[in-house]
DNA sequence: CTAGGGTTAG
């Protein structure tokens, strides 16, 4: 305890809780004693199971061997002879119910006047949550006269809790005849796990009132509620208590309000008073290290874990799980290798929990390989968090093609698919993106009543979003109840990515409205919105009402967003302005914009600047030279374009993410994407042009990017930016700008004039025309002339 | 009647 004896008496001093050691009242009223029998009987029209139960008993007339219904007056006067009948009843329900090994039941060895027997049924109801025979077992109670028995009505009062019928809880518990400190317990462990706090604090409070003192159970219960609802307060008061109450004080409750400060995140007071046990056990060495685990102080709770070692206490599943998923958090290799080696030589590398985390921490390690491998090797014991689990992994790790056929073979495996199957599955399609493969997980989601989780709600705008799908995105949006900020940014970032500035300003100012606070992503939806659809005032405000109204703190995507509305705008000196009076160290992220801006704008002396700013920060960047190249070849300069090439091959060779493929008819073509408006191979041209119906463009690590139609679209690209053009077939990638993973275009038959390729703009009007007349992903034949130059629009 | 605890998604 590391507070001082006297803070502790000032707080006891002033608590509410601690009032019922020294506030007397008169005991139980003699009106509750009355009421308790007919509250009893009440049960009977309450449950229907109970009518049934009671309609089937037929009780024997005493002596005279025949047996009639028992009615009303005749409740809890049973002989023993009817009780094998009862017995059978209750088996033939709880075999409705679908219970069929209730211990006890099938061997026949008990007594139904046996009050322990009772008692135990009712303990094995709370257990399993069985509400269908607890109730039935409340009939047996009021049949064979128990009810009014403490113990079984504790028992009765603590299965209507467990079994989460809480008003039943109070009722039973109100018609006691008389009440201990075990019935207080059993209906504030209720209440507490039907999140009714307030109710078991003031339950609590009034057990004071008829001096019934808490003893160590209510203590561990309350500590615990106090826990797991953040009740910081009433904890320390709780904690004040037991410390003034020294006799309760043992393991159990110091291991709660170790818990209780983890859960609080107040980790000094937990440390300090897990030094001061004089007894740890596994509990209190789970509980810190859970603590600092979900502190994310992931080498703490790794230490901690060797500490709990050290110290000869063996580590449980749920230890382990922690370890294994701590060193996947913070790389460790080694230690990663070392653990799933014990475990293999222990055996427990299967089990559900610990081989679902082994799993996990592959994928965060990066290793897919050891990811799947393990997956195979759990076998059936694999669920589907452990799916889900090398399905995440696959699209961090974006191997899109790898995600879905692990999702495919999950389906094929009939591992239940839940909401987190959905959202990974989805996020895999957003990748690509498949607008075909995304609508048929949407109506699994649908069948699956899952449209209204906002996890997967999110990832269907994402998606709908990315295909661009604007409608479907808004109708998803629309089904969810209480939207919650990722939901509202989604669907603000479909819109900006599609250049509807409008549209994303009032969805944002509707947010607001609504009670909904911004947030960071929420102003660089909005920003790249201003961005590519070049307000450059807009954007201006909005960055600046980010801290002033909003207290969004700006990070370094919100300075390479407005870069990136300077340069883009042409205003390359407010650019430069912008990121020399920054607060942060100017990174190579918000130089590159810059970069781009020189290249449109045709500013070689400023880019050069800028290139130099970049590689000194970034010194492998490979698409800086590209850029630079592209610059001397606009201005004829071709002896530094060629120095330029040289340097770039020498990077990329280096950097395998720069480039990017194609691949046509199972042929796969290189060519980089650092800058893609630079010239490819003339081959990959001509097989472009040929071959556009069988196109795959596939980027980086990703093997397979899925094209369902020549005129769906798909690809992941840096910049939007046309990648070709020709009389006959333009690419178009992405949307300007926009982060990778946005669709590309490919138009037809579009004609496009040779010189405004590196505008920007011209593209984002293509993109925006043609999803505005949109219809089922049909071609939009432009007219002649140039969108740019001959102001078709 | 009591304490503890892990893995997956936007």
């Amino acid at each position: 305890m590391n507070l001082m004896a006297t803070t502790w008496k000032m707080i006891v001093g002033n608590s509410p809780l601690c009032s019922f050691a020294c506030n007397k009242k008169e005991p139980l009223e003699p009106q509750r004693i009355k009421k308790f029998g007919i509250e009893h009987l009440r049960f009977r029209n309450d449950f229907k199971l109970l009518d049934k139960i009671t309609q089937r008993i037929n009780v024997s007339v005493s002596g005279s061997g025949m047996t009639r219904p028992v009615n009303g007056s005749e409740m809890g006067v049973i002989e023993d002879t009817d009780f094998e009948l009862i017995s059978g009843i209750i088996y033939d329900a709880c075999k409705e119910q679908g219970v069929n090994a209730m211990p006890g039941l099938l061997c026949w060895e008990w007594n139904l006047t046996d009050k322990k027997n009772i008692v135990d049924q009712l303990s094995y109801c709370s257990r399993e949550g069985n509400l269908g025979v607890g109730k039935i077992f409340h009939a047996l109670v009021i049949k064979t006269g128990f009810c009014g028995d403490k113990i079984v009505d504790t028992a009765l009062v603590n299965m209507y809790a467990k079994c989460g019928e809480i008003g039943s809880a109070v009722k039973v518990f109100d018609g006691m005849l008389s009440i201990d400190v075990a019935s207080y317990n059993c209906l504030i462990s209720g209440f507490l796990s039907n999140e009714m706090f307030d109710e078991a604090l003031g339950l609590f409070a009034q057990m004071g009132v008829w001096e019934i003192r808490p003893n160590h159970y209510t203590f561990s219960i309350m500590i615990s509620g106090c826990g797991s609802v953040f009740a910081i307060n009433e904890g320390i008061q709780l904690h004040a208590h037991v410390v003034k109450l020294q006799d309760v004080v043992n393991g159990v409750v110091a291991n709660s309000l170790l818990t209780m400060y983890c859960k609080f995140g107040m980790m000094e007071n937990a440390q300090s008073l897990f030094q001061s046990l004089p007894k740890k056990n596994v509990v209190s060495w789970t509980a810190i290290i859970s603590g600092l685990y979900q502190q994310r102080a992931l080498e703490k709770a790794l230490l901690q874990f060797y500490l709990m070692r050290q110290h000869g206490f063996e580590p449980n599943e749920y230890t382990l799980t922690m370890a294994l998923s701590s060193c996947g958090g913070i790389k460790q290799f080694d230690n990663g290798y070392a653990l799933h080696a014990q475990l293999v030589k222990k055996g427990m590398a299967s089990g559900a929990f610990v081989g679902t985390a082994i799993v996990d921490m592959y994928t965060e390690l990066g290793q897919m390989d050891n990811a799947e491998k393990q997956l195979q090797e759990m076998g059936t014991i694999a669920s589907a968090v452990s799916w889900n689990a090398l399905i995440a992994g696959f699209v961090h790790n974006n191997n899109i093609e790898a995600a879905l056929k692990a999702f495919h073979k999950m389906v094929l495996n009939y591992v239940p698919i839940d909401e987190y199957t959905f959202s990974n599955a989805l996020k895999a399609c957003s990748s690509l993106p498949s607008l075909s493969t995304s609508r048929q997980i949407h109506c699994w989601v649908i069948k699956a009543s899952s449209e209204r989780n906002l996890h997967v709600a999110s990832s269907l705008i994402e998606v709908y979003g990315k295909c661009g799908s604007l409608d479907d995105a808004e109708k998803v949006f629309d089904q969810i109840s209480m939207p919650d900020i990722v939901s509202w940014n989604c669907l603000v970032k479909a819109y900006s990515q599609h250049g509807y500035f409008e549209k994303a300003v009032s969805l944002f100012k509707k947010m607001v409205v609504e009670g909904v606070k911004p947030s960071g992503s929420t102003f660089l939806a909005v920003l790249s919105a201003c961005s590519h659809c070049g307000l450059v005032q807009e954007g201006k405000e909005f960055f600046k009402s980010m801290l002033m109204n909003y207290s969004v703190i700006p990070e370094e995507t919100h300075y390479c967003c407005m870069v990136d509305l300077f340069s883009r705008s042409g205003h390359l000196e407010d650019a430069l302005d912008f990121i020399k009076r920054l607060p942060i160290k100017p990174t190579a992220p918000i130089w590159r914009p810059l970069l781009a801006g020189c290249r449109c704008h045709c500013d070689l002396q400023l880019g050069e600047y800028v290139a130099n700013r970049i590689l000194e920060l970034e010194p492998d960047d490979a698409s800086v030279h590209v850029t630079l190249s592209n610059m001397y070849f606009d201005v004829g300069r071709l002896g530094e374009l060629v120095k330029q090439r040289e340097l770039m091959k020498l990077k990329e060779v280096k950097k395998e993410p720069g480039y990017s493929w194609i691949e046509v008819k199972n042929k796969t073509y290189k060519f980089f994407s650092g800058d893609t408006t630079h010239p490819q191979t003339p081959e990959v041209y001509d097989l472009l042009e040929k071959l556009i119906n069988d196109i795959r463009v596939v980027n980086h690590a990703s093997t397979l990017s899925e094209i369902s139609t020549p005129h769906t679209e798909l690809g992941l690209c840096n910049e939007g930016k046309l990648l070709y053009h020709s009389e006959k077939l333009a690419v178009c990638f992405g949307l300007l700008n926009l982060p990778a993973g946005t669709p590309i275009r490919i138009f037809k038959n579009i004609r496009v004039c040779s010189d405004c390729h590196t505008t920007m703009k011209h593209i984002s009007k293509i993109t925006k025309h043609e999803i505005l007349l949109r219809d089922n992903y049909r071609f939009h034949h432009f007219k002649q002339g140039c969108c740019s130059c001959g102001d078709f629009w």
